[in-house]
DNA sequence: TCTTGTTAGTTACAAAATCAACCGTTAACA
DNA sequence: TGTTAACGGTTGATTTTGTAACTAACAAGA
């Protein structure tokens, strides 16, 4: 109970960067996780691929930086659900080609507006200009440059 | 491969803030754990002694909005190896009040120094005016306002 | 061709997180 | 009091993650 010493726990930064992601995933988690039965993993690679299309295992390990263990069993849980598709590369038959379903488009577009409007309600707190600083940082932070 | 839509991954806030808490604790988990074998859950319960002094399981609950199971465990770690003890407050023996043990302080002042330097580390990549409207966010993201 | 090495992705097993049920203790109140 | 609910904390079962070893396919050089 007693103040031991002057070390600031709420100013070390990957603690707080830590919190403020817990904190600000957490409603939107629920979303995903009740409507679709969803992991973090799943709605990631769902995103992926709804924004860029068609993607390899590898390319979204690229792109979100997850171990590859991570993604296989993300895109297996997705498969199973029938939200996604393999196609094989002939030209290079260790690849598989991943692509949204019809299923998997509307799950991604709903979850997609549902991010949009969650993204709005967090930057409303701020400044535009504040929020704009933060991305840059947390981007630079991130190696996201 | 082929851009679908505009909606940007990289600008939604719960993503970034993710990757860069990920990012940004990847050097110093590694630290605490090579050093000491801890896990995130050990360190901050070790951190919260060090700073507050002696505590309960439920104040660090509190603090940390760690769920109580994984206290419980990192608690349990952390006797089995000497680093903090127990005392069953008489009043209320639900209570059990902690306190780390020499052993556990030396633990955290190694630690904090390490932490106090890996914070300086990410600090100096901005100016001292962002990275204070930074952790302001940051806290009022985390609702530590 | 025949290694040898590398790559994309999966699987098996161990470590850790989550969730619900639980124990002992205290509080509330009929 | 006696009974019921709430609280602090632990435990066990299940789920999820992490780590390594693995398969199958390709690549490069002798």
């Amino acid at each position: 109970m007693t103040q031991k010493d002057d070390f600031q726990l709420q100013g070390f930064l990957p603690y707080l960067l830590n919190q403020a992601a817990e904190e600000s995933s957490l409603a939107f988690q629920r979303i995903y996780k009740d409507r679709y039965g969803m992991l973090r993993t799943e709605w990631r690679v769902l995103f992926h691929l709804g924004i860029y299309g068609t993607l390899s295992a590898k390319e979204i390990g690229e792109r979100t930086k997850m171990h590859k263990t991570k993604i296989s069993r993300a895109v297996a849980k997705l498969e199973e659900r029938r939200l996604l598709t393999r196609q094989r590369d002939e030209a290079d038959r260790r690849l598989e080609y991943l692509t949204l379903t019809a299923a998997g488009q509307a799950a991604y577009v709903d979850l997609r507006s549902v991010a949009k409007e969650y993204d709005a309600g967090l930057a409303e707190q701020f400044s535009p200009e504040d929020i704009a600083k933060l991305r840059q940082m947390l981007r630079h932070l991130a190696r996201m440059t």
